[in-house]
DNA sequence: CCCTGATTCGC
DNA sequence: GCGAATCAGG
């Protein structure tokens, strides 16, 4: 499996949410936890409290240290707060929400607004929304939905184009600019993809991203995932 | 043991 | 660039 441009970008995505290598792996599907770490490094992502500490090698690291005591100013710098569990948001999202400004859409420009027009009941009551990293609104913890929205498969003979799929958006029709969320099922007559802008940097227009990325609920609060209509994404 | 991310290094 | 092997902390 290489890595190509959505996956890359899938990889971002999911880094920056939180999520472990090892999940992200399992959802990129074809890689190990340490192809996932790998590229996240060499992407330059953020990195992660580590559980290992840079500081001192295995290695004596017979460091001379004879000269210059080098009184060092004692970092007292503490990075990770006290935090048990693993990180679920970013902490700038999570205060930007505590603190509950009403915030007018500090996204510059409004990226893709058009396509919202047509729908959102436009919630009455003022609601938080947890931003995503790429502008896009997240679901709320209430609204979330089950995580199954890329069907599989089911079977082999492709769509026959036919007036149905004709002006909607197919396989070849996607480019980086649209969106590529499926409706529907591969294989069956009216399979076509959103073809909504996409939100510059994702695979998905601004509504599909809120559904595709969202914040993580803490352990106990999730949800088991639905049974997976096929065997799962375990590769093994 | 399990998990985690970081780093190294041969390919 | 890639990722298995290895490391080390929780």
């Amino acid at each position: 499996m290489s890595w190509t441009d959505e996956r890359i970008e899938r990889l971002k995505a999911m880094w920056n949410e939180g999520k472990t290598a090892s999940t992200i792996a399992e959802e990129l599907g074809g890689v190990s936890r340490n192809a996932v770490i790998g590229k996240a490094h060499r992407l330059g992502l953020d990195s992660r409290p580590s559980p290992v500490k840079p500081g001192e090698e295995k290695s004596a690291a017979a460091e001379p240290a004879a000269a210059a005591p080098a009184p060092a100013p004692v970092q007292t710098a503490k990075p990770i707060a006290p935090e048990p569990t693993r990180v679920r948001e970013r902490p700038a999202i999570a205060a930007a929400l505590e603190a509950a400004a009403p915030m007018p859409p500090a996204t510059p420009a409004e990226a893709a607004p058009a396509p919202a027009a047509a729908s959102a009941p436009a919630a009455p009551t003022m609601q938080y929304r947890s931003i995503g990293p790429g502008g896009f609104v997240r679901q709320g913890p209430g609204e979330q939905q089950a995580p199954i929205p890329p069907a599989p498969p089911r079977r082999l003979v492709p769509a026959k184009p036919s007036a149905e799929v004709a002006d909607k958006t197919s396989l070849l029709d996607l480019n980086d600019r649209v969106c590529k969320w499926p409706i529907g099922h591969p294989g069956e007559p009216d399979f076509h993809f959103c073809g909504q802008q996409a939100n510059p940097g994702f695979p998905y227009c601004v509504q599909h991203c809120g559904v595709a990325y969202q914040a993580q609920l803490p352990r106990r609060d999730r949800r088991p995932p639905p049974p997976l209509p096929f065997g799962g994404p375990r590769v093994r």
